[in-house]
DNA sequence: CGATAGTTTGATATCCTTCAAAACCTGTGG
DNA sequence: CCACAGGTTTTGAAGGATATCAAACTATCG
């Protein structure tokens, strides 16, 4: 099924019954504070399935929107329910999925709490590059970024203006472009120093 | 079996045999980074289970030491598999805690970015006297809680000058004691509504 | 081609860090 | 029971990173 850009798929305090599998496009897990603003916790891209939670947990406690206009796959809950039992391997492949997340949040934390706003973009581009080359969305050190800066600010803690004045830094630095939403990593090398970025926490080499 | 506080239970990088159920005391995952930081990224209090990682992941990509002594069981991957198997209601636990960690990661992730440092410990507050509560530790409005102003910075992404600082005002502004490594809450609901509180993450009612 | 969202710019304010040193605990050995 | 050692907390002064506010500029899309 097709959503356009905005689409909010899932909001805080619901309780749904579908997997949703996001075959094309951007997504993004976020809450919203009292004071308005709305922090980014996850980005979801091609090949994610959005809240393995709906089997365990009561409600959402945060909420899931598509950054880009998207193509998703429902599966309802018993069916997922029904595959994971009669197929251990499907059930194992869930878990991976979970506890990779949940690593991706830890780093994401470190990010957030030891490293400055330029650091901190660096790292999440860098993990980009890597997770989006894992599906073959990445073509010619080039790949699709449906973001604003305001969005990038509310990922990395930061003031869009902020984020504004940190990437004009990257490109003055010849580390990357950043143009009609399709960002360009010129130089992964010092782009990954200058985070001090480790990609075992992606957990790339699955296991047999 | 007893530790000292300080143990190293696991490091990045090992892979694990056993799964460690927290009896007694406190621990925390943490990273270090090149720079010799050492961020802490989750704090396990008595009844908390580490890492269910071993069962999928290939290695550990964060370490995890005590930070009091404590009292841990360690159940062979073997044991856990075949109860898994055997009681699903276990094996439903294990999603349930695991879903659960992954939430309370997301909950810090926004705390880190969007909280000022009186706001983030705060919060933080919040969320272990509701934790302890729910595990028998909270005695009188006082619980245990075994951390320097250094181990709450490195938490935080705090200076442990700012860290004390913050605390002071806290003092003065009589929401709280620290002494002796115990801490009392004596304004629960302004810190609430300082850190803009809410404990929905915790997912506390579990599922019938 | 105009409206609206997104980006860029400048000036100023603030929170938090850094560095350095003093004061205070806590436990250990004599 | 005292004295000392190491870790922890506290204090001060100064600097830096990021926020805030406000406005201009520039894409984008119907």
């Amino acid at each position: 099924m097709k959503k356009p850009a905005g689409t909010v798929i899932i909001e805080e305090g619901d309780r749904p019954d579908d997997v949703l599998l996001l075959i094309s496009g951007w997504a993004y897990r976020y809450k919203i504070l009292p004071d308005g603003s709305r922090p980014i916790m996850a980005y979801l891209v091609p090949g994610d399935l959005c809240d393995i939670h709906i089997f365990i947990l009561e409600t959402m406690d945060h909420g899931i929107a598509l950054l880009s206009d998207a193509e998703i796959v429902s599966i309802p809950k018993e069916r997922m329910l029904e595959t994971m039992r009669a197929r251990p391997r499907v059930a194992e492949a869930l878990w991976w999925a979970t506890l990779v997340d949940e690593a991706v949040l830890r780093e994401w934390l470190v990010n957030m709490g030891h490293r400055s706003a330029y650091e901190r973009i660096a790292h999440l581009f860098c993990e980009l590059w890597l997770r989006l080359s894992e599906v073959g969305e990445v073509m010619d050190h080039s790949f699709h970024a449906p973001l604003t800066q305001e969005q990038l600010g509310d990922t990395m803690g930061l003031t869009p203006v902020h984020v504004n004045r940190t990437l004009q830094r990257m490109r003055a630095d010849g580390l990357i472009t950043f143009e009609g939403k399709y960002l360009t990593i010129r130089d992964i090398d010092t782009l990954r120093d200058i985070a001090a970025f480790e990609p075992n926490y992606l957990h790339l080499k699955r296991r047999g």
